[in-house]
DNA sequence: CCCGTATATTACCCATGAGTAATAAAAAGT
DNA sequence: ACTTTTTATTACTCATGGGTAATATACGGG
């Protein structure tokens, strides 16, 4: 026999390289179930005995891969926004006009929102991170934003979308989106998939039947009564 | 002098009245500082001494008016639910088509959620109130979501509205309204009556444009390629 | 087999903030 | 003026939960 077994040969890294994976896979435990109970319950009534309890073992433990709770909180958003980074390089980098990519982008974001990392993106409270991280979180935020403006003023300028005010339209579609992560449970009736090409279509085609196919009953007329709102 | 002043003569109630009015007004005083600070700070970071101090006096002073934390985030955002009810039941029993009154809906409600009692509908969890008080927050909620629905189906079948899963098409007006509660800003560039009739147009109108007036430089194709989704 | 490191546990600390006496000041009623 | 009721204050209780210190246990390396 050896002085060495065989696997020490192979890999003399082995051993210290599975001990960090293990690390991490156990980091990510972590963070997948603080992720779950802090959607499922919301994070001010989340303790971090909960979370560890849920994972079967003690709240000190946690403090191995994490220094403080709001820190879970920043690396759960993170795990979700490092997802939105990535298709929306993709499709920037992408062929297409303006206006089939801003269905992807929107086709990709809606179904983003109905995973937990993604609904964690809308969910989640910013003013509970630490101001560092809250300017981080500030940031992304304005490069989803102004990805949506981009593709709007791009299709305008192109003639694939009607003329908008881009900011106001962005946060039109924003809206729509990001309230998917409040009100979709997979159990229900739609699919991720479903709920997001339906949106795509939907938030740029439009609702109005500007020119009916035969006659509504209706008999749409083009002129509104006044410019004036309610009451 | 007489024993009576001349007031205290006209209306013997007064005292108790005005008693009863300044109470009142007290109430309401705490309830526009609760709710600017909840909107502010979040719910969770807002204390009640924070809420006294504001008013100049201490905490121990709102139990007075109200029982608990949660009974005044509550109150809040029935002040804000209120003044939805009542816009809705004078659009409801007034006239026009299904897609006038989809249009009316959505100008109101996009106006209130430029408001702090509007906001307030959708920027408070509902899981920070008492179970009881939960379930008249779905109510509610389930309300304004069965209002939309209906104009939709109304307007499918009456021809104004093209066809469409009222319920999903409820969720995407409704998320873009929603939204307006998170950054709409009295600051900004936009007046609230400026930012409804924007959307009352856009969520309704769409934002394709099927059929460019003289012929847009994308040429536009009438097929799309395929009816999958991205990737 | 022993040592050093990583990881876990038990038992604490302690700031925070909702809610509650006990009591004082103010206003209303008579 | 005297009493009662309402409204406010000061001074407290106390449960909660994030975070830490001391310590035990598992584990790979030599």
């Amino acid at each position: 026999m050896d002085a060495q077994s065989p696997e020490t040969n192979l890999s003399p890294w082995m051993p210290f390289e599975s001990r960090r994976r293990a690390r991490d896979e156990k980091r990510e435990a972590v963070l997948r179930t603080a992720v779950r109970l802090f959607l499922e319950q919301g994070y001010h009534r989340v303790t971090l005995n909960d979370v560890a309890e849920r994972l079967n073992i003690t709240k000190p433990a946690l403090y191995n891969y994490f220094r403080s709770k709001d820190e879970i909180l920043f690396e759960c958003w993170a795990l979700g926004q490092e997802i939105v980074d990535e298709f929306i390089a993709e499709i920037d980098n992408g062929g297409g006009n303006a206006l089939a990519k801003l269905r992807k982008l929107i086709q990709a974001y809606a179904e983003q929102m109905t995973t937990d990392s993604g609904a964690s993106l809308v969910r989640f409270d910013a003013r509970d991170l630490t101001a560092e991280n809250q300017k981080i979180v500030r940031a992304a935020k304005k490069r989803i934003d102004r990805t949506f403006r981009k593709y709007l003023a791009d299709g305008v300028a192109d003639g694939s979308i009607k003329p908008c005010d881009p900011k106001l339209a962005a946060f039109a579609i924003a809206g729509s989106l990001n309230w998917i992560g409040h009100w979709y449970q997979r159990a229900g009736a739609w699919s991720a998939e479903a709920v997001a090409s339906r949106f795509a279509a939907q938030l740029t085609e439009g609702l109005a039947n500007d020119r009916p196919s035969k006659r509504g009953p209706g008999t749409p007329k083009k002129s509104r009564p006044a410019k004036g709102g309610r009451k």
